[in-house]
RNA sequence: GCGGGUGUGGCGGAAAUGGCAGACGCGCAGGACUUAGGAUCCUGUGGGCGACCGCCCUUGUGGGUUCAAAUCCCACCGCCCGCACCA
């Protein structure tokens, strides 16, 4: 027999398929849509097996439904803007362009190996100026909105790659992409109010019941929603008030300290006069320097220091020392806190380290805790005391007392406040989208009218890294007229944040060479919102806030009629070797092109399809490889011999129900059993709960069957119609796992069209019943006995069976029968005294 | 610390709603065919006992609910991930 040979039949049908422009879409109102999208990759040159992973699961979902007459939308591009692009060009002379451009040609090339059902005519690159003008169009409408500002600010800063960081990509204090911790640094930058946006972004996160809820907790808990009290503390012989905000109002008879944060606007003000102007300026300028990283975490010191000023307790009157310290964040609420440190754990730590006094104002029933017996923080609810005309109510209630009070008095008032901040936009880079705006010493800041986009990357610049971005010295670049004026005036040099490029690709894949506007709002309104998006965890926050925010924004434009552009998310999980991510300092990769040389993009396709559930981890397994290869050549040889099987005239089933018992010949009604079940079986597998892996135990277990099947009935008493069906079906359902052997099978099964072009079988519930079942019968619990009954037994039959089995019998000797429970098609179960 | 996830054979993993734990695959053992096989095909494979007839134990640990628990409830332990001075 002729052997499976993968790479021919994977190189004759991708070449076959490209020419036929099999996976090419155009809208049509007259069917079902459905837009399959995964993460599109950054353009490092080689794709890795988290990318296969993603395209693989992808393809699938993909070619399911085009299978299930869906009209299919199925794009692919490359998100190709970002620092690699430029660090190459700094370290080998390649420019950037060139060396983006190089990437992308071979990793498509790597995609079209793996087989991906993609429509390739809607490619984008966001490094190119036909998509590149719309990012800048798109910053203009955000601009128009009032949603981008530019301002001055202490913004993160990465050494390593020589450029600012939204917070978003600054999370732990780190670099997302280098890991470098990130220092602070004062600079003039743009950013989007994405906290304008902050309670739509919390509130519509219950509109996605179709995404995990990892992780929309991951960007509730970024948003981080607070309800509090901004409450006024008049500053003691000045005419000043510091704004603390607090979310524990009820603590206010608590407070033995007020805390500034060392960038507190108001802090020199209140210590002038006092005195400790330079001490307080020294421990200042010390805490500016201090790595951002070490200032942000838990585990720091609290160093803090008295200005020599008191502000005075708005409910109580008391006089309280002013501190500054650097556990006070002014990026957060007010940049000022109380400090009741009977209450909350950091106060409590600071208090104990500067002798500061510590007052109990809130008790649970038992009365506790007491100023005397405090050990930690008491930070549970409970009644307060010590606090005036609030004694004793209960904290929530007190919360609401104390903020009603404050808001009556004029001296606070009740406020949101949020996490998240801005997002800022600006790098000082080169291999971006430059931000279309014009620096005219009359005008101002001036944007460049929508008819002039794109403002166009020069491509001769000089790369040596420097802390701006290369445009700076790149005169014929920042040398320019003012739209308004006409006079000299200089452009941006900063680029944009290459997630603004990925915030909406999946709307120019809708109509990729659109001119009028970034997407043509018709074909948006057919496509959109995008029903199933795969990708990594990693996006969790930055990508899918960002692209949920731009949306929400182009709904405000009325530029599109929803507003989430994710109906489904499914983020997959790792690929793993020898239990760790791969990666090259480790010395564990499996490059992708390799093992598809060696074994076939379906052999690679299916294995990682088949190791793990989709959102799992995955652990890489070469032997694993080699069982899938050896299920495909089973499957091969298979399909084969019963194509090539002509001892009978070989009739084609259709998948047509059995009309009469002479349909079917020996042994063939369990045969159309098995091919019924598995339809079932696979169809739901993949359908509701993305179980690829399972699906595919299923067709293992198919083809186990039909092989069985062949084995015990010899040649000519073989039903054919059974087996044609069998055959059909099981090419048919493996089509969306590996395409290529499916569709190299479907035509040897002397079909015409395309196996990809075929509707996906359907099961007859009917045929699909088994004629017998296993009942177990179970005595006090145990398993006793199993019956081979007809699955429509009644309760009535099954517990005479049960109870005239001899096997169960000797099990009941002796013992009053106590209780019968029986579940049809399942069990009997006896319970004895 | 807070939030989320996860724990099942030697390994990857199955068990829709509580109803035969260990599907499927890998590995391993034995056999068949072979000059040979690391190809292919059969058989076996959680642990323990035992006259292949079976019995007992087993889903991180300890309790509980139930005729029945991997699945539900309570407490604990391990690992993984996210956030982490957020007032």
């Amino acid at each position: 027999m002729e052997r499976y040979n993968a790479r021919d039949i994977e190189t004759k049908w991708q070449n076959l398929w490209k020419e036929g422009g099999f996976y090419r879409s155009s809208p049509d109102p007259a069917r079902r849509k459905f837009y399959c999208l995964e993460m599109f990759p950054y353009p490092s040159g080689n794709l890795h097996m988290g990318h296969v992973r993603n395209y693989a699961i992808g393809d699938v979902v993909a070619r399911f439904h085009r299978m299930n007459g869906y009209n299919v939308l199925h794009p692919m591009g490359f998100d190709a803007f970002g620092l690699p692009a430029e660090n190459a060009a700094i370290k080998r002379g390649v420019h950037p362009a060139e060396w983006t451009m190089r990437n992308i040609s071979l990793m498509k090339a790597d995609l079209e190996m793996l087989g991906i059902s993609y429509d390739w005519d809607r490619e984008v690159a966001t490094c190119l100026p036909d998509y590149y003008k719309w990012t800048q169009w798109l910053f203009l409408l955000m601009y128009k909105r009032g949603l981008a500002y530019k301002k001055k600010a202490a913004v993160n800063w990465c050494p390593e790659c020589n450029t600012v960081l939204a917070d978003e990509q600054a999370e732990t204090g780190k670099c997302w992409r280098c890991g470098t911790p990130v220092t602070r640094k004062d600079l003039d930058q743009w950013f989007f109010r994405i906290t304008d946006y902050a309670d739509r972004l919390l509130d519509d996160l219950r509109l996605l019941t179709g995404w995990p809820e990892r992780v929309k907790t991951m960007q509730e808990n970024w948003i981080g929603r607070s309800e509090g009290l901004l409450i006024e503390f008049p500053v003691d012989g000045l005419d000043e008030r510091i704004v603390v905000f607090t979310t524990r109002a009820d603590t206010i008879f608590g407070v033995t300290f007020v805390v500034l944060a060392p960038e507190h606007p108001l802090l020199e003000k209140v210590t002038a006069g006092t005195g400790r102007e330079t001490a307080v300026r020294d421990f200042v300028s010390r805490i500016a320097r201090s790595p951002a990283a070490d200032r942000a975490s838990e585990g720091a010191s609290r160093e803090g220091l008295f200005t020599g000023r008191y502000a005075v307790n708005p409910l109580s009157g008391e006089r309280v020392p002013v501190w500054v310290a650097d556990y006070v964040l002014m990026e957060y609420g007010t940049g000022a806190v109380m400090g009741v440190p009977a209450h909350d754990d950091r106060d409590l730590d600071f208090a104990r380290k500067n002798g500061l006094p510590v007052r109990v104002v809130i008790q649970d029933e038992s009365g506790n805790p007491t100023d005397e017996g405090l050990a930690d923080a008491y930070v549970g609810p409970g009644t307060m005391v010590n606090s005036g005309m609030f004694d004793g109510l209960e904290s929530e209630e007190g919360k609401r007392r104390v903020a009603a009070y404050v808001e009556e008095k004029g001296i606070g008032r009740r406020h949101v406040t949020y996490r998240l901040r801005d997002w800022l936009i600006s790098r000082q880079r080169y291999w971006g989208a430059p931000i279309p705006m014009v620096y005219c010493d009359k005008c101002g800041v001036v944007p460049v009218p929508e008819e002039h986009l794109p403002v166009t990357l020069p491509k001769d610049v000089d790369f040596v890294g420097a802390e701006m971005s290369p445009l700076v010295s790149c005169p014929e670049f920042v040398n320019t007229t003012c739209p308004c004026c006409g006079e000299p005036a200089r452009r941006e040099t900063d680029t944009m944040d290459t997630f603004m490029c990925s915030s909406w690709y999946y709307f120019r894949y809708t109509s990729p060479r659109e001119t009028r506007l970034p997407f043509d709002p018709e074909a948006a309104r057919y496509w959109l919102p995008v029903d199933q998006y795969i990708g990594g965890i990693e996006h969790a926050v930055m990508h899918l806030l960002y692209s949920r925010f731009f949306t929400k924004v182009l709904y405000d434009a009325g530029l599109v009629d929803f507003v989430e552009p994710f109906t489904n998310l499914l983020t997959q999980g790792m690929v793993l070797k020898d239990g760790a991510a791969m990666s090259k300092s480790r010395g564990n990769i499996v490059e992708p092109r390799e093992l598809i040389e060696r074994y076939g993009a379906d052999t690679a396709r299916l294995f990682i399809l088949f190791a793990a559930p989709p959102e799992k981890e995955l652990e890489w397994s070469d032997r694993g490889v080699e069982g899938s290869s050896r299920f495909l050549n089973r499957v091969w040889r298979l399909v084969l011999g019963i194509a090539g099987d002509t001892a009978v005239d070989r009739q084609r089933a259709q998948m047509k129900p059995v009309r009469s018992a002479a349909d079917v010949g020996a042994g063939g009604a369990a045969l159309r059993r098995l091919t019924h079940a598995t339809i079932k079986k696979v169809t739901h597998d993949i359908r509701g709960r993305f179980n690829f892996n399972t699906a595919l135990s299923a067709l293992m277990e198919m083809v186990n069957g039909i092989y069985r099947y062949m084995q015990e009935c010899p040649r000519g008493s073989r039903d054919q119609v059974a087996l044609a069906e069998a055959a059909d079906s099981l090419v048919l359902m493996l089509a969306p796992f590996a395409p290529h052997i499916a569709e190299e099978l479907w035509h040897r099964l002397d079909h015409a069209e395309s196996v990809h072009l075929q509707p996906w079988p359907v099961h007859d519930e009917e045929v699909a019943k088994s004629q017998r079942i296993t009942v177990v019968v179970q005595v006090n619990g145990r398993v006793r006995d199993r019956l081979e009954v007809d699955p429509d037994s009644s309760a009535e039959e099954l517990q005479r069976a049960a109870l005239e089995s001899r096997r169960v019998g000797r099990f009941l000797e002796g013992r009053r029968i106590k209780k019968v429970v029986t579940v049809p098609g399942k069990l009997v179960s006896i319970v004895t005294e």
